[in-house]
DNA sequence: GCGTCCGTTGGTAGCGCTACCATCTTCATC
DNA sequence: GATGAAGATGGTAGCGCTACCAACGGACGC
């Protein structure tokens, strides 16, 4: 009976409330928030006077319910600790950070099957779009991103057959740059060195590949990789392995700029001069690269922008104007730098 | 009429599509989803048969809208790129990846209004709780987080007046520890240098003249500071500032690690030797501190564990035994290295 | 003057789920 | 064997919002 009182909800104001301190009916309230356009001068200005006056914020599940789409991006990252990652989920908090879309942001620990669930659970959430890092989906994964029936954005890189939508720079292309410039540079015998070897690695690491054979100057022995998750430690643990194996290196072309540095901080231990005896690259160009001393030549890869524009696509495929180039091709730049200039 | 036909969303299924599968009643495989122990088994077999035979999801939303409690965890950090806040995300997310609950990240951009619009924000959500970085709010964002009506954790630091809970170490202690160690180690015109200064870094800094004053080698133009967000190439820009104003420094004490390598990679490039004629101190003990050289001093803190001594202390709370010590001390560690051995 | 269209407004009926209470069994107790 | 307690199950009535359609009044054309 006393409908008012029985509240389950802890007695926070709902449509209804704003709808009878304002004089009109409760759709009409929802379209004033909704499209304002929609709803007479007079009457938007009594409802905005009512809405502030009771404090009131609409209950985004109750709109999620009854609408059958929920204001809701759904991210999903391989990782959060990863600057790169980090840097990408900026660029999309950003771009959305005005509007009226919360973002659900998933950690998939680069496992497939983890963004399985994940994809699984965002599923059942409706969401306005959804962002996924990499283009290696597993079959259920691509499955389950097909029929989301909302826009999907394929980000960090680029491949032939996009679920929807993608935006990113083809690491394989990067990877033979970076091996390209330390070719030009006059380096021999240049080593790969690599850590967690995700897929977007394993393409810098064909595209150092193709480079050295090209050049006629590919040895499998001056490949260095391990699964273990990347650190500047581990880029130097992996350095000393390189030369152990193989003493007479005069170059390496690094997975990410974490393993540059610790291949840097390795050989000013070591004594080891750089550029003279050893030339680095990076890859990504941390803010660190250009610092460091001597200052380490990178490939600069537009992960805030890959975030700004992945936004900008989904929100156009929702507002019904889709791309007409479904995959953008952000590049990359090859940063020269001390590292590399002998 | 035809119900089963009319269906907005896209015809996924229902609770009352599996109910009518395991020919149970809806409420009952509500129950057996959330509290398996009270129904019985047969029952639950047949029902967790029809979910698997269906791919049966529950909608959030709509639980949410029913029970009045999103299983949701707000948290608010002021940056995504800190690896610091980084770390603790990481934390909370890998604690709470198994249960029921999802993550609502928001990130303030050091603003205290725009803590204010997320807090409101998420409040409209009725989260199971809230996870908050800083204990600085504004009063408008205490009382938001005081009528939450849900466990709230302020995490990072510590202080006096916690809104519910709080996990962090004292960031004034630990400047001073870390001022201290240069002080004993014999440095004597000790600088700091910190950028953003955010109030965890007054504080620090507060703890730096502490340790100064203690020991009557305070001396304001030793300070070097700025409000613009840090970075390793700041680091080298502050210090060379610190340097042109105060030329017979011969230690810094650095608001965090990238400042800490800046001032390092500042002191190859111009050949003054560390720890001989300058001693550095970091803050956080990144990985690659270790590994730097010389390796960096720095204050440990314990990033990753409080984001899971949060989550820890809101399930608790929620399950109903609030812990007795509402304020958790996790401690720093100083990490003695190299950049102060001399 | 009448019908038609459009812009504005409101009522009704759910969206998918769970809180609450009612019902029905079973089993221990006296 | 009656009584009650405890456990298992289901029905009903919303949670707060929006899709859908109806109603209304005024402008417009013929």
């Amino acid at each position: 009976m006393l409908k008012a009182r029985s509240r389950r909800g802890g007695g926070r104001p709902t449509i209804a409330d704003v709808a009878r301190l304002a004089g009109v009916g409760a759709i009409t309230v929802s379209r004033a928030l909704r499209e304002p356009g929609r709803v007479s001068e007079e009457l938007r200005r009594q409802i905005e006077a009512a809405v502030e006056e009771l404090g009131y914020v609409p209950d985004p599940n109750a709109r999620a319910l009854a609408s059958a789409r929920a204001e809701v991006f759904g991210v999903l990252v391989p990782s959060l600790t990863n600057n790169v990652f980090a840097e990408v989920v900026r660029g999309i908090y950003d771009s959305l950070s005005d509007g009226p879309f919360r973002i659900q942001l998933g950690n998939t620990h680069y496992s497939g099957l983890e963004e399985e669930r994940l994809l699984q659970l965002f599923g059942s959430q409706r969401p306005a779009a959804l962002i996924v890092a990499g283009i290696d989906q597993t079959p259920a994964s691509r499955n389950l991103l097909q029929n989301a029936g909302c826009p999907v954005v394929q980000v960090m890189e680029i491949g032939p057959d996009p679920v929807d939508m993608m935006v990113g720079f083809s690491h394989l292309d990067g990877g033979r740059r970076a091996t390209e410039h330390l070719i030009e540079a006059g380096y021999r015998r240049i080593g790969f060195i690599g850590a967690r070897m995700d897929p977007r690695s394993q393409r810098r690491l064909a595209g150092y590949r193709a480079a050295m054979q090209k050049a006629c100057l590919f040895d499998p022995r001056l490949v260095t990789t391990t699964p273990v998750p990347s650190s500047v430690t581990l880029g130097r643990e992996l350095f000393r392995d390189a030369l152990a194996k193989m003493p007479t290196l005069d170059g390496v072309f690094c997975n990410n700029d974490d393993i540059a540095l610790g291949v840097l901080f390795e050989c000013h231990r070591a004594s080891i001069s750089v550029p003279t005896t050893i030339g680095i690259v990076g890859f990504n160009d941390l803010d660190m690269m250009e610092v460091a001393f001597p200052s380490i030549t990178s490939i600069r890869t537009p992960r805030y922008e890959i975030g700004r524009r992945a936004v900008a696509m989904a929100l156009a495929a929702i507002a019904g104007n889709r791309p007409q180039e479904r995959v953008a091709d952000l590049g990359f730049e090859l940063k020269r730098r001390e590292s590399t200039a002998r």
